[in-house]
DNA sequence: CTGAAAGCGCTAACAA
DNA sequence: TTGTTAGCGCTTTCAG
């Protein structure tokens, strides 16, 4: 059924079947005659014709690292909720962490086919730039803070201080730290440096040894604990960089009879569900996920009505969630 | 840049161009002329005005409730890799729980715009199957049995039946029940069914008063099993229909001085990361959610060479793990 | 194997 | 307000 049959039907001409779907002038009756086919035929006007016509898709294509990720997942959550508010659909890529389908992704998105990208950034390579710059559409980044582009990102930095304070504050002397690649510069560079920052103010000693760089999961958290707390010296409190390590690390402690809070603090940042369930509960930096995405999806949005080329950069605080883990004695939630 | 734009430039015909596009005849020189040119301009063919013609998107339609469930997004994970091999892209929506939701999707993806759907279902209603038979593209159902069409789903039934044996077998003799909406025919009823059997098939007593039905989250969990084990009679087993709904009763239970597994048994089916964070760690079924997904993927991948209008059935078998909350001293993974 | 030409289903400029 | 008409960028006959 195609436009031509379809207004043959319903008696009126191809253009008002057009300006019907396009809101252009209409008489009510011809509007009516048209809704009335419409309940007959259950016709609906082909998108891509429509796009090769007028260049307007109304997708958005959204790249992330990995879906099974509880933050990635609420970010998602967030764009699709805004974006199907204005009636777009979201093109979804998963990279499954291969950095380098995060350029053939942008590349594909580059000639055609969406009208924006919002990309969830992990680490930034000099291609991406080069890529990125050359994108026609308009190009929201979450996570990562990069200049002259559109960014939505959280307080890395401010989360890890915080947290590191806050247990330094509570008696801890011998602050130790689980981190993940420096190469991702805001989960491994910026909470790094916020840790170290906390550490140094309160005037510590930053011992290198006490320093340690994991994978992204809880198997990589148990396997750097242990070797942090098989030390001669053993660190009274654990910044890790994210939720999954720091279970990984309270596990271990469990299995070898360390007690948390007491023998040793552990918080990290993310506030995942696996925080709340665990024992004892862990203190966490909340960070705004699903807000963020909601809110790159509007900065989008945005940019698709008038593009300025002005780059902005949004970043959204954080709240510090206390629990067993650093020592309250019971308060969740 | 379009193809007769890029046609000059190259130095062919505009037939010779979409030929390479799209495998046709081409002579060795032409083809390396074009390919010259590509690297030069960077062109690609507009995807839009291909589909206009040929009818082909390349496009995956993926209905889900909430990306922000670890289940989901484990099936989407599968499904994305499949199909991100051939060549598909996923037009993901993200119903919110919405039932209504999933039927304008299906009718927005009816008429165009994708080449074939999976659908993550949760409920249905009698307008679901009258809108599913009338789909023109290839549909595929994830988790739902739905006679007369494509499904891949998991044994709910079989997954329950077993995990309340297997807390019969040890010793429990008043076995308790947190489950979901009936509405819900494999998380609800089918998981109710198999618990039902498991404990009359074990001769015991099926108490109505030790059946409960729960939201899907934690919150929920934890009202109910303060229900549940407040009365006068008190269950020395509870199978809950999801580790969410378990990881809530559990914490009731460490915050009532209630032991888990001495005074009561607990577990459930997901195998969700929590179960392997909390403490006692949680005895679960895992369902290969991302496997289901794969085949979902491949399942229509295979509709989409020959489609024969047969609906078939792909049930995919749980893997019981036990840990600590049914009384495994400690064998986490 | 190749190019010319017709046409996919739709939109938009135009004259009425 | 409306219908006619000329395209959008591509694919696909159809001769050659």
């Amino acid at each position: 059924m195609n436009i031509s049959e379809f207004a043959k039907i319903a008696g009126v001409s191809r253009s008002a079947v057009s300006r019907y779907f396009n809101d252009g002038y209409l008489s009510d009756d011809k509007r009516e005659l048209i809704e009335k086919a419409i309940a007959k035929t259950g016709y609906s006007p082909s998108s891509a014709a429509r796009t090769s016509k007028n260049r307007i898709t109304k997708l958005v294509g959204v790249i992330i690292p990995k879906l099974s990720s509880e933050s990635c997942a609420r970010v998602v959550d967030g764009i699709s909720e805004v974006l199907g508010n204005e009636g777009y659909e979201l093109l979804l890529v998963n990279t499954a962490n291969d950095n380098s389908r995060e350029i053939t992704s942008l590349e594909l998105f580059r000639s055609n086919r969406v009208d924006g990208v919002i990309l969830l950034a992990t680490i930034f390579t000099p291609l991406h730039i080069s890529v990125l710059k050359k994108m026609r559409v308009p190009v929201v980044i979450v996570g990562q803070e990069l200049n002259g582009f559109d960014c939505v990102c959280h307080n890395d930095y401010g989360a890890a201080y915080a947290l590191t304070s806050k247990m330094i504050e509570k008696g801890a002397e011998k602050p130790a730290f689980i981190g993940v690649t420096l190469s991702d510069a805001a989960a491994g560079k910026a909470r790094r440096e916020g840790f170290e920052a906390a550490v140094k103010d309160h005037g510590l000693e930053l011992r290198t040894n006490f320093i340690e760089t994991a994978k992204f999961d809880m198997d990589s958290g148990h396997e750097k604990a242990k070797h942090l707390l098989s030390g001669n010296v053993r660190p009274d409190c654990i910044f890790c960089a994210t939720d999954s390590i720091a279970l990984g690390a309270m596990i271990y402690c469990r299995e070898n009879g360390i007690r948390v809070p007491e023998d040793i603090m552990i918080c990290s940042v993310g506030d995942s569900k696996m925080g709340r369930a665990s024992s004892p509960t862990l203190t966490t930096a909340h960070f705004h996920y699903k807000t963020s995405g909601m809110n790159a999806a509007e900065m989008l949005l945005r940019d698709l009505k008038h593009r300025d080329g002005i780059g902005r950069l949004l970043r959204l605080d954080y709240d510090i969630i206390e629990r067993e883990s650093t020592g309250i004695v019971k308060s969740d939630d």
